[in-house]
DNA sequence: AAATAAGTCAACCGCGTTCCC
DNA sequence: AGGGAACGCGGTTGACTTATT
């Protein structure tokens, strides 16, 4: 049985790619698709296996790659969601377009799996970071002091942070822009996990909407289950950043909506 | 300047899952 | 339904570069 014919693997190049491969093997796809892997490097004339050109293709040449060195936003987030979800590379990738999970793992392993160990140990000590028992919301109304790292925020706009937009739309909220209510679901926890992930999307300019209320946070008496509905429903607010910014014309995109409207987490310490 | 240690990163390997004959 | 190929993922390796002695 089998979809394809053995292939003598002792004919089989390993290594480094050379230049010549790389032009041979993304002519190829751009021209062709990949198709079935194993097919790739016989069309493409090239003495590798389809695994190695599918990594090739994935972690070098194709399309849309960012190269270079990672934004501190990128780190937060990277750094946010390890926290949340460990070792998986493919899911974190996800999350940070132009960035393979081969190269979020290498630059995990290589720069910030210490400086997380040591900013763990750090933040042990402060108990003056936002705690999960403080509510979000007081912080944004001005009834905590809070401490702004550095940039101003354009304050005009009433503020919603996701997990505020996340209860609204389980039902926490009912003011003039919030979404319609699909199902009724248990309110939420803030767990670590879910904390950790919602600093880092703040981070990388992806929660504040505006318009809507400020609610309390919520509580499942349970946590688990917490991350995965903030990932399915984050899925629905970048939908909702993206029609906020084009109800904007050309004055802003939804990053700018989101960097220039946010406060993050991390910075609100009391 | 040379030797060596440490860091980086592309690529390989093995395993579990899915697909298809 | 069974079995092998293909796929995708995470862990690991090793070549290469940079820093330090």
């Amino acid at each position: 049985m089998g979809r394809s014919k053995a292939v003598d693997k002792s004919k089989q190049r390993k290594g480094l790619w050379s230049p010549e491969e790389d032009e041979r093997l993304r002519n190829y796809i751009l021209q062709h698709g990949h198709g079935c892997w194993s097919s790739v490097p016989i069309n493409a004339g090239l003495k590798r296996n389809g695994k190695s050109c599918r990594l090739r293709w994935i972690n070098y040449l194709r399309p849309g790659l960012k190269r270079g060195m990672f934004t501190p936003q990128e780190e937060e987030t990277i750094l946010a969601l390890h926290r949340a979800l460990g070792n998986k590379w493919s899911q974190i990738a996800q999350r940070l377009p132009g960035r393979t999970d081969n190269e979020i793992k290498n630059y995990w392993h290589s720069c910030l799996k210490k400086r997380n160990s040591s900013s763990r140990s750090n933040a042990e000590d402060k108990t003056s970071i936002l705690s999960p028992s403080k509510s979000i919301t007081a912080c944004i109304s001005g009834s905590e002091q809070v401490v702004d790292g550095g940039g101003s925020h354009k304050g005009s706009f009433p503020k919603l942070f996701f997990a505020e937009w996340l209860a609204a739309e389980n039902g926490g909220v009912h003011g003039e822009n919030s979404m319609a209510v699909e199902e009724e679901k248990e309110p939420f926890l803030y767990t670590n996990e879910a904390f950790a992930f919602l600093n880092s999307k703040h981070q990388s300019g992806g929660y504040l909407m505006q318009g809507g209320g400020l609610t309390e946070a919520y509580d499942d008496g349970e946590g688990s289950g917490v991350v995965e509905d903030i990932f399915n429903s984050q899925l629905k607010l970048e939908d909702q950043v993206a029609e906020t910014a084009s109800g904007f014309g050309d004055l802003f995109s939804g990053e700018e909506i989101c960097s220039d409207f946010f406060m993050p987490i991390s910075q609100m310490y009391i």
